[in-house]
RNA sequence: GCCCGGGUGGCGGAACUGGCAGACGCACGGGACUUAAAAUCCCGGGGCCGUAAGGCCGUGCGGGUUCGAUUCCCGCCCCGGGCACCA
């Protein structure tokens, strides 16, 4: 019987959906599972990260189903977001068409995966049924507090006009459009006060500890930092101001021998006016500002400062220290400001080595002396103080305590606790978000739109140019309204939300999708909520994830749920957590070459010819003397892009007899593996293995390739292996359909008893993966070797053939919440006339486990050397006896004495001799 | 520079708590079937030495702990990802 993946798919889709077997609704007797995958961006179509991802929550979600649990799993969209917005300013699609018929389009692809989603609940972020709510939200936090108003850096470009995201700056600093480099500048924006939640967020990670992945509870950790230590004071006599620097290490106040403040402090020009400096800390400010921010924080820079011309006194000792403003303190940590302690923070010593500033020793090890003029690096670890008036002697920790408590005293500083997490930023100068739902009034300043008069929708004409500050701008119809509050004439805000925040609770919006009064429905959401399994990319380990358990707390908070006493996870409830367990997913990776290392390979430049190439890549001769660099521009091609779309132009293409080919030896040769992403053309289209293969072989490759953790590169080859072994359980199940149709008696042959043992330690191991360790790789490796014994064996009884027949019923069942598809063909083709898909999971029978005889590999002194059959149960005296009378071992023992005996029950023995 | 991962056959990976290294699959080689090819089925396989039995070596490198180390400890090398120089 042919394996005719395409109709048996679209058979069984088309079942399901005509059952309506995946819609859920609470039901207050039956346990919960709520399993949730993150929702897609609506790029245009889906790629193989989406397919690792769903069919991760789709084998999760089906097995849970199965267990017997009230399962919840929905899906939606991301839909608002800055390509829809590129799209409408390079071919001119209205962001709203560009993104529905996507999503229509995704949604199809989505479909033909088979994954069991209750489509009833589908969301769209870009509808105003659904942004009303984050304009709701927006609004009970205004009224909390928890929204305010500031200043924000951003970046922006001279020609254009208008605000770049940081993935519109390329890696030379410059705007994607015009080329133009890009400058800093401050802004008006909106500000969520997540740092109000820091301790929270910091404290409920240990509620989250082994329910979550360690290094994503680190991350988020480290993003939070929280750290201890104490605002000093200093003074600047002639220009009566005062300079506050936050510091973790107050015992090396007394080490200090400069300040610097970040370019961007307010006292850095007021200091420095009036000085012989003024003009030199103005030219360095100015050049500071034109610097891009990524540059300036990751390290790529050189330290460089200016002396802003005046001295600071020392809180303590009353010295006079010089004061400097530089490129690596941040105005948006701390105070702005630090003190420097150069011989005890290696990048202050850098930096006063650079600036011939002076090194004072004040913390020493124990029993060692540290002379200031012989350091080569910062002493960073803690020690004696030295050096340091009365506190000299003192032990770090403890003066840390003494001189912070001595500054209280002086009222020259304070203890202080500092959070690295900064206030989040929501304000964007875009078309296609959620509007932000205030009018700006001359005589009332900021007025809330009044919650009836909600949703504030998007206007349909905005122009989408990519200049100007911000599109909404310019729609006078939606700019100019009345005062709510005096009547007067006022203006709307004109930027939207970060779509972060459109992602930070739509996990509640699925539990009541439809709900007309609130953003969701408190009593289903108090049902479903906590999301019981969370899958996505480690790549959003911090901003999302965090941003959610703001929300969720924000919300817990304004009080629009609140935790039942009898609920399983009132804990999570409480704390306002949304997600109990989180798994993240590693990337598909794919190798390819960008056109850099296809030139460096070659020894070739931009500046090369055309000519050049052909010769360098085929030994052809032509006559074009066009630079790469010139043709790359021509068809739009950048140095970081794929070298493939160098080569496919018709320029050089003509030149490579074949080109595949050619395409993957380069590959080999000098490719390198990244993620697969559109930018660098390394995509496989799921569709094509799907149409090719079918979704259950497309599933069940992506999920055997590798534990859903780890990163893996796709191999286009591995999926035919997917294929085959489906096409032969396919064929197997078919010719041994007679066994189902009568009643089979009798007891199994010793060869019966085995198979049906392997059957029950397969769905025993397969059981486990799919609990509790996620691990399917090693699940479906299981049910391939079940296959594998079960298509070698020969039935010798009537009770060999119902064993067989319960090893068929059995793999068929487990086989489900990976291939769904060819698993229900195969349950109805063997006589079953009941869904699969509401099917229970078959329990293990224990007693079929036991195994009469075992074989032990028998080592002498930590090597094998021979195996030994002994009885399951025999206890250490009779292993012991069996394993020194066999002749191998006798060989490796004679005329030695035994020192030891070493017995692991049911694993191994080691036998020690000298 | 800092933080988080990772390094096991030709390749993807397995080995769960310190106990048989290489499960399962891919690719490959040999054979069967076929006029032939494809498909399918059977067999083989970490490296070195050996006709074989068997022996030695082997989980990035160098040490250590242990009866026993892919797993634990110390030092180093390489690859991937992230970053906000965090005072």
């Amino acid at each position: 019987m042919k394996y005719s993946f395409k109709d048996i798919e679209r058979k069984w889709q088309r079942i399901w959906e005509e059952k309506g077997v995946f819609k859920s609704s609470p039901q207050k007797d039956k346990k919960k599972y709520y399993v949730l995958e993150m929702f897609p961006y609506p790029s245009g179509r889906i790629h193989m990260g989406h397919v690792r991802n769903y069919s991760i929550g789709d084998v999760i979600a089906r097995f849970k189903k199965m267990r017997g649990y009230n399962v919840l799993h929905p899906m939606g969209w991301d839909a608002f977001g800055l390509p829809a917005e590129n799209a409408a300013i390079k071919s001119g699609v209205h962001p709203k068409d560009w993104t529905l018929s996507n999503i229509a389009y995704m949604k199809e692809e989505l479909k033909k995966l088979g994954l069991s989603y209750d489509w009833d609940r589908e969301i769209a972020t870009c509808l105003p049924e659904y942004y009303r709510w984050n304009q709701w939200i927006f609004l009970k936090m205004l009224e909390k507090g928890i929204a305010y108003r500031s200043k924000a850096s951003v970046n922006w470009c001279p020609s254009c006009q208008t605000v770049l995201a940081n993935e519109q700056v390329d890696e030379e600093g410059r705007c994607w459009r015009c080329g133009t480099t890009v400058e800093q500048r401050e802004i008006d924006s909106w500000f969520l006060k997540i740092t109000d939640y820091a301790e929270e967020l910091l404290k409920d990670l240990e509620l989250l500890k082994g329910h979550w992945p360690e290094p994503v509870i680190t991350m988020q950790k480290n993003w939070i930092g929280k750290s201890i230590g104490a605002r000093v004071k200093f003074e600047v006599p002639e220009k009566g101001e005062t300079i506050e620097v936050f510091t973790t290490r107050p015992d090396t106040l007394f080490g200090v021998t400069y300040i610097v403040l970040a370019p961007e402090h307010p006292l850095t020009l007021k200091l420095s006016a009036g000085t012989e400096q003024e003009e030199a800390v103005k030219d360095f400010v100015e050049k500071i500002r034109r610097t891009e921010k990524r540059k300036r924080t990751t390290g790529e820079l050189e330290k460089e400062g200016v002396f802003l011309g005046v001295y600071a006194v020392h809180p303590l000792t009353e010295e006079k220290i010089p004061v400097y403003a530089a490129n690596f303190v941040l105005m948006d940590y701390g105070t702005g400001a630090v003190m420097s302690v150069p011989a005890h923070d290696q990048r202050d010593f850098e930096f006063a080595k650079k600036y011939g500033l002076p090194i004072k020793v004040v913390i020493t090890p124990e029993n060692e002396e540290l002379k200031a003029e012989e350091l080569e690096k910062a002493y960073t670890e803690p020690g004696i103080l030295v050096n340091s008036g009365k506190f000299s002697g003192m032990k770090s920790e403890e003066a840390k305590k003494a001189i912070t408590e001595e500054l209280e005293r002086l009222g020259k500083g304070k203890r202080e606790v500092q959070y690295r997490l900064r206030d989040w930023n929501i304000s964007r100068q875009r078309y296609w978000g959620t509007p932000i739902p205030v009018i700006h009034c001359k005589k009332c300043g900021i007025v809330p739109v009044p919650e009836r008069e909600l949703p504030v929708k998007l206007p349909e004409n905005a122009p989408l140019t990519g200049e100007g500050r911000s599109p909404l701008e310019r729609v006078p119809e939606f700019v100019n309204v009345k005062c709510p509050k005096c009547g007067g004439d006022a203006k709307r805000d004109c930027d939207t939300m970060d779509t972060f925040f459109d992602s930070s609770w739509y996990f509640l919006r699925y539990c009541s999708p439809k709900e007309e009064t609130l953003p969701f429905k408190p009593e289903e959401a108090e049902y479903w909520m906590v999301v019981d399994q969370y899958i996505g990319g480690i790549e959003h380990a911090v901003l999302h994830l965090l941003y959610s358990r703001f929300f969720t707390k924000v919300l817990r908070d304004i009080g629009l749920f609140k935790a039942d006493e009898n609920h399983p996870q009132k804990e999570f409830f409480k704390a306002g957590e949304p997600f109990q367990n989180l798994l993240t997913q590693g990337m598909v990776n794919k190798r390819w070459v960008s056109v850099k290392n296809l030139l460096k390979a070659y020894n070739l430049s931009e500046e090369s010819t055309v000519s050049e190439l052909v010769k360098a890549l085929t030994g052809k001769d032509t006559e074009n003397g066009e630079t790469i660099g010139s043709l790359m521009k021509r068809h739009h091609v950048t140095i970081g892009d794929n070298a493939i779309l160098l080569l496919k132009t018709e320029e050089v293409g003509k030149f490579i007899d074949n080109l595949e080919e050619f395409l993957s030896e380069l590959e080999k040769k000098y490719g390198e593996v990244s993620k697969m992403s559109k930018s660098k053309l390394n995509t496989v289209d799921p569709d094509d293995m799907i149409e090719r293969y079918g979704a259950d072989a497309t599933r069940l490759y992506i999920l055997f390739a590798a534990p859903p953790e780890a990163e893996f590169e796709w191999k286009t080859e591995g999926i035919e292996g997917a294929y085959r072994f489906l096409r032969k359980v396919f064929g197997f199940v078919a010719d041994k359909r007679g066994l189902f149709e009568g009643s089979l008696k009798g007891a199994p042959s010793k060869k019966g008893k085995d198979l049906r043992r392997k059957v029950h330690q397969t769905l025993k191991k397969v059981t486990e993966e799919l609990e509790e360790r996620f691990k399917f790789n090693t699940a479906i490796a299981a049910i391939m070797e079940l296959f594998n014994a079960m298509s070698s064996f020969k039935p010798e009884t009537e009770g060999d053939k119902a064993v067989l027949k319960e090893a068929i019923e059995k793999l068929i069942v487990m086989l489900s919440p990976f291939t769904p598809h060819v698993a229900e063909e195969m349950w109805e083709m063997t006589g079953h006339y009941t869904l699969l898909a509401k099917e229970s999971w078959p329990e293990v029978d224990e007693s079929a486990l036991k195994e009469e005889e075992i074989e032990l590999p028998v080592q002498v002194n930590g090597k094998v050397r021979d195996r030994i059959t002994v009885p399951a149960d025999a206890d250490e005296e009779t292993v012991k006896e069996i394993a020194l009378s066999s002749e191998k071992v006798k060989k490796y023992t004679e005329g030695k004495t035994i020192v030891r005996f070493i017995y692991v029950k049911g694993r191994l023995v080691n036998v020690v001799v000298r």
